[in-house]
DNA sequence: TTGCAAGATGTTATGTTATAACATAATGGA
DNA sequence: TCCATTATGTTATAACATAACATCTTGCAA
């Protein structure tokens, strides 16, 4: 990996942590691009693996969007709180809980590899800002 | 909704149940044109859109496909793990997993609507398949 | 019966997300 | 230096999804 390579991802990683919510891919493109008119999306997707590889960057399978992760300790399975109301997005990380879940799934020897949890919700900010049910 | 919307989803369904695996929203166009080659994307999605309401049909996020639910009783939070070897997704209910997902991250405050929890990995069959590492 | 309102369906076009394929350039060792 | 290897740039296109509007049903009221 060289010089241009790696400042592609850092200047990716910095849009992405200066944001509350999550970006998709071409939001960051249209990003890059004020400095760098020339980018394709080749380059972004490119940059976005090699942050998710170091578990720096969080994909939202869910949203088709993109986040920094939050941890200290990055490479983690992260559970993911996702407010539909303000888009904020929030990291948890829950051992216990996954291994209740290899526990669940392990029944029918079903080997575990990746976890996707993404919870879709209201953050108890948007949630005490509007009346109770 | 009348006879045709009515039939779309029937015939959706049905092939999504003669199946192991997910199948993509364009996999399902293909069918259905066999029978009748003028549909368009439309018509696919809103049928998978009113199956889902339904809970008799899940959207896989990490893999943009989807399977039939497998399960008694629809309209459930469900745990789909999912063979990255053959491609076979299970179904599994879990309440209790549940309950804990949303003590983990209540804590902060937010309200859950609706869950993701998908799980990558190796299915029984295909492990036992190739050498233990 | 006829006319209309409401909602479902058909159709066209386009928006959005992601990657294949190949060209070019940088890097480092023989 | 020269070449092999890997990274990056570039073009094109594949794959997934929906907006927008036209048309057709259906049921009801006049
Ligand atoms: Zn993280
Ligand atoms: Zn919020
Ligand atoms: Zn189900
Ligand atoms: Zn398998």
């Amino acid at each position: 990996m060289s010089r241009r390579g790696e400042t592609f991802q850092a200047q990716v990683l910095a849009v992405l942590s200066s944001r509350d919510g999550p970006l998709s891919a071409y939001d960051l493109l249209g990003e890059l691009r004020e400095s760098n008119p020339k980018i394709a999306p080749p380059t972004i997707y490119r940059a976005l693996a090699a942050l998710r590889e170091r578990g720096r960057v969080h994909r939202l399978e869910s949203l088709n969007a993109f986040i920094a992760c939050q941890c200290e300790n990055h490479q983690h399975a992260s559970i993911l709180s996702i407010c539909d109301d303000c888009g904020a997005v929030e990291e948890s990380v829950a051992p216990d809980l996954l291994e209740k879940l290899a526990t669940v799934i392990g029944k029918s020897g079903f080997a575990p590899l990746r976890h996707v949890i993404e919870v879709h919700g209201v953050c108890a900010e948007c949630g005490a800002g509007q009346a109770p049910a």
